[in-house]
DNA sequence: TCACACGACCGCCATC
DNA sequence: AAGATGGCGGTCGTGT
């Protein structure tokens, strides 16, 4: 890469440290891993470029103020605060729009994405945040597709991700679009993290993980579904699983994990179509099976319900995007 | 696209 | 007495 990235890192007031330090850190572990000269310049920039205190107290100092920090930026990159963050004042909304609109790419992590929907830069694509906001968020930008399961997203010049770690995730993977995967894979294993995550979406689903019980019938019910998606899975069918009544499944179901039993097996059968779309070419009705829904009416009209638009529709926009990350 | 049938959900109440 | 469980049935959403 011959000119060096200039990478805007926006810190809000009483932001998520771990956050806004690991977007840091990847990107200069990255300049680290590169041979000859720094790939990134990082602009760690708040509203006023003075001391941020973060939400567990560390004091973070950014190095400019939005004022100083002026395009071209390549990558703005917002971190979160803590929780849903308040209303943000005028100048730093048109400070966002304005390097947005010049960026070659930008994002959030976890709930910077309020801010970037503030901005009116949500609208009509594909974003996600941490589980615990995601239907606040669907809720305040109704004309944001929010997926709440997702480790990241990226649509477009856009990226979103979930919370906490999943900046990580997130910052790795724009490593690797810029130095490739080589390189990626040498941040990884410095910072000890994965590149692609193991393992199932069962386990590292963010959003499934987050709601599955402790131990128990409900638990071994999520089990027996996350293991065997393409079985058919009653209300019936999972209760005898359970030794328990219809009645008292549903109701048990619902107390341990906010979710219904029928919403959860929909959502681990989306998650398995989703990921065979993604990294394979398999026909439809193929994916259909593998995952449970059957045929490819159920499958688009879950697709459609969920995430808005139909299966192939998916496929031909994740991708190449998301084939080698995540 | 539509209508219809069926299953799931959940409030309510009885029972253990 | 109180919490867990199961049955009933109205309503709603989904699949065909």
């Amino acid at each position: 890469m011959e000119a060096r990235v200039r990478i805007a890192i926006l810190i809000p007031p009483n932001a998520h440290p771990l956050e806004a330090a690991g977007l840091s850190e990847v990107f200069d572990e990255a300049n680290r891993s590169v041979s000859g000269p720094p790939a990134y310049q990082l602009l760690h920039v708040a509203l006023e470029a003075t001391p941020v205190r973060s939400s567990s107290g560390l004091i973070l100092v950014p190095d400019h103020s939005i004022a100083e920090a002026v395009p071209p930026i390549d990558t703005l990159v917002i971190a979160a605060a803590y929780g849903i963050p308040a209303p943000a004042p005028p100048l730093l909304l048109g400070w966002v729009q304005e390097v947005a609109a010049q960026a070659r790419r930008f994002g959030a992590v976890c709930t910077g994405a309020f801010l970037l929907g503030e901005a009116g830069l949500l609208e009509g694509r594909q974003v996600t945040t941490h589980w615990q906001y995601a239907s606040e968020l669907a809720r305040r930008f109704p004309n944001a597709m929010v997926d709440p399961d997702r480790i990241y997203i990226r649509d477009g010049a856009l990226f979103t991700s979930a919370g906490v770690s999943a900046a990580l995730d997130l910052a790795l993977s724009l490593v690797e679009e810029d130095l490739g995967r080589d390189l990626a894979l040498a941040v990884a294993r410095q910072l000890v993290m994965f590149l692609k995550r193991p393992g199932g979406q069962s386990q590292y689903s963010v959003h499934l993980a987050t709601q599955t019980a402790e131990r128990g019938p409900v638990q071994r019910v999520q089990q027996w579904v996350h293991d065997n998606p393409q079985e058919e899975h009653s209300l019936a069918t999972l209760a005898q699983q359970a030794g328990t009544s219809e009645r008292n499944l549903s109701r048990i179901f619902r107390q341990a994990t906010g979710m219904a039993v029928r919403e959860f097996v929909e959502a681990v059968r989306l998650d398995v179509a989703r990921r065979l779309l993604e990294e394979t070419g398999l026909p439809l009705k193929r994916i259909a099976l593998d995952s449970g829904f059957g045929t490819t009416e159920v499958l688009r009209a879950a697709f459609i319900r969920r995430l808005g638009v139909g299966p192939l529709d998916y496929r031909a926009r994740f991708q190449s995007a998301t084939k080698s990350v995540q």
